[in-house]
DNA sequence: TATCCTAATAATGTATACGAAAAATACAAA
DNA sequence: TTTGTATTTTTCGTATACATTATTAGGATA
């Protein structure tokens, strides 16, 4: 929940719950492979308490699905998945994005251009780029400070940032994207929350297209 | 997670949190109130491990809070509480409202229409009004079928549900909850997707007005 | 009476124990 | 080989035990 602790003061089922991301997010964990209690406990150390716990809430997030007779397994993304994930997401990008154009401080600026001129700065690998383009979009839903929202927005950036086939044609991404997060940060800065929410808005469907043709070459072999 | 199962064959855990959740809508639990383990356990006969992964839930869903050192209580909906649930269910009903006039069915306008033929004949109390007025919202969030839509829309309903100071004053609510509904009704019959955004849009504000003017008067008192 | 120290109490995190239900396996018979 | 059945194993839901930490209460002293 808080978002600044060190992990390894937070309960052993956030821990849990953190890494299992983590691997979710790095395709560790892959779509559709079953996930155990036993095998959380096993890989992390922990007893079943803090595995269920963990395991549950990823299942209500919707990382996790159960099967008939509650076996439980990766969500796999499908397409069609991937469209409840990005019309969702656009609905909450947008708002954040307009919310933080109206609430953010000199000193949310400064933070968020901050990440932006990391950005521009240009990432090492893929993974780092990948770090950065989420810090900046964390960023903004911290600015609008809204709980529910961040929730929302939260889970479907790891969401959406677990549609991935190939490695490959991923990282050229980073031109369109430095462009939209300088026009999201440009609106925000303006205070322009109309502007906010069609560079958001653009932002998303951007992302949309690319990740969907990704899965659908990737369904078509 | 599943809708239509009996109660009683879901999990304990599942079970005391949806009959918490009914507490809190029904007042019987009110904001601030301190929520421990114990009475979990207590109320509803049940041991530790089920009413630990309730209260887990309803923490993460935000109808709970943690206070200094750990403590649970229920969390109170001020002012600023209450703009968050609003901004945040204006853009998930406005996309629930247009994924819906996307994606009905015929069916699926039969039994929206069913409810709202409901509400035109009169709830016969409060409780009764507000049972209508969730079915029809739960219908609407059935059709857009969108699960991550779906997860946040319920949680906004059920909390925003809990913004209430006085009882009175809200039965006359039926005059235009009926109105809105019926044109978000008719515009996802028409399959007007922007018709249907928009009128989903006056009807969150109207609620959002009403409640949020409830608090500023519980509030100056 | 106020304050501080200590003991008791309660609450939560974690681990483990138990039971039921489902799945997998092995083996026998057709 | 296939099928059917019995047995073993896994897995999960639930309960409870243990440990640690925070909170409260009581009593002694200034």
């Amino acid at each position: 929940m808080q978002s600044e602790q060190e992990l390894t003061d937070l309960p052993l089922s956030d821990q849990v719950y953190a890494k299992v991301r983590e691997l979710l997010r790095d395709g560790a964990f892959v779509s559709g492979q079953r996930i155990s209690e036993a095998e959380i406990c096993d890989r992390f150390q922990v007893s079943r308490t803090p595995a269920r716990e963990a395991i549950r809430r990823l299942l209500n997030e919707g990382f996790l699905t159960t099967v008939e007779s509650g076996r439980i397994i990766v969500a796999p993304i499908d397409i069609e998945r991937a469209e409840e994930i990005y019309d969702m997401r656009e609905a909450v990008e947008c708002l954040a994005a307009k919310l933080s154009a109206k609430k953010a401080t000199t000193k949310d600026l400064i933070e968020l251009r901050g990440i932006l001129d990391e950005q521009r700065r240009g990432a090492t690998d893929e993974t780092d780029f990948l770090d950065i383009n989420d810090r900046f979009h964390r960023c903004v839903y911290k600015i609008a400070s809204n709980r529910y929202l961040l929730r929302s927005a939260e889970i479907l950036l790891v969401s959406a940032g677990m549609i991935r086939g190939t490695t490959q044609g991923r990282y050229d991404y980073n031109t369109w994207s430095l462009k939209d997060h300088e026009e999201i940060y440009q609106a925000i800065e303006d205070g322009n929350t109309t502007a906010a929410e069609d560079a958001a808005r653009r932002h998303v469907r951007r992302g949309r297209m690319q990740r969907i043709s990704l899965l659908k070459t990737l369904s078509s072999v």
